[in-house]
DNA sequence: AGTATCGGCGATTATTCTTCGGCAGAAAGG
DNA sequence: CCTTTCTGCCGAAGAATAATCGCCGATACT
């Protein structure tokens, strides 16, 4: 038995092929990550431990990176959801901007091409607390601005979802 | 007895007290839903009962909306993260902008005050169906124009977190 | 054809969830 | 100050679920 064969075997896929079961179950697990595994199979037409055995391997490829609670900010005393657009001179990602993460108040924070160099999306309890953290954002070395955008109303905030359009409808094309 | 004293019991308090054990138990939630009671406990300092409890109140008050798996973007095959912000004549929020919730692409929608009307959070396969996204937003009526911040790193994406800053740190005073 | 591998299923065991009764502490009233 | 009432926690029991095992059919490769 040529025991090297073992070696290529230890290519990992990183696509290990999400098929159409696969799709159905993280849609499921999406929506409520609650449900047992005999409910999941018969949403998707497999059995339980079929189920499980998928989740399991979803869980280890990276597909499921956690389960989380979705908590209400305003019922835990964050009413006041915002974006802030840092500008900055030279290039954003410091050492110090990273340590702002530590704020439960910070949810996400990406840096994007556009007119500004760093996005955070925050949440707080109120005004002046928003106003201290533009401060620490301000007391960035670097840093030469912000713009902030206060959300007025929150229409849809879900997680990342299992679906992905293939057909968009036909679009008006400009002429 | 007087049976009309229960009406003044159905007076929901709205804010049903959430003391430290409650925000522990949320903490944790918010970071693994998929740990046991009995650890939960251990954690916070109660018993399975009491937590199990607990969370059933936390659910039922909202302050819990739900449990949801978190999945990777990329691995699902939409590696595209963007921000859309869109700049709207008249009132932004139109029957015809709620259908574009429909995408699985969508993943917010909040109306900000700023200056954009509406603000999209899209994850998509492509910059084509991103573009064909941007379409569908042009395509409404009223919709002026869009302003698109496509994420190059994303350094932190998590739910909402259960802790409050409320010493924040002393900042420099502009002077 | 033979053979190895993979994935699903049914059944079993181990964990966990969920509920129940009892009890201690705090708050309201005499 | 004592009683009453209420609330919340705990330990224990029963129900439901998670997690594992062996077997089987399908597929692909030799």
């Amino acid at each position: 038995m040529a025991k090297n064969t073992d070696d290529l075997r230890q290519r990992r896929p990183q696509q290990p092929v999400i098929d159409a079961f696969d799709r159905r179950i993280l849609a499921a697990l999406a929506a409520d990550s609650s449900q047992s595994y005999a409910r999941l199979g018969e949403a998707v037409g497999l059995s339980a431990p079929a189920v499980h055995e998928r989740v399991r391997r979803l869980r280890q490829s990276g597909a499921i990176k956690g389960v989380h609670a979705a908590l209400d900010g305003a019922a835990l005393g964050k009413p006041l959801l915002a974006f802030v657009h840092v500008e900055a001179a030279g290039w954003g990602k410091s050492e110090r901007l990273m340590q702002l993460l530590q704020f439960p108040e910070v949810e996400e924070m990406h840096s994007v091409a556009g007119d500004a160099s760093v996005l955070f999306k925050v949440r707080t309890a109120s005004p002046q607390a928003l106003e201290a953290f533009l401060a620490q954002i301000h007391a960035v070395p670097g840093v030469t601005g912000t713009r902030s955008y206060i959300v007025l109303s929150t229409y849809l905030e879900r997680p990342v979802q299992a679906g992905v359009t293939d057909g968009w409808p036909d679009m008006p094309r400009p002429e």
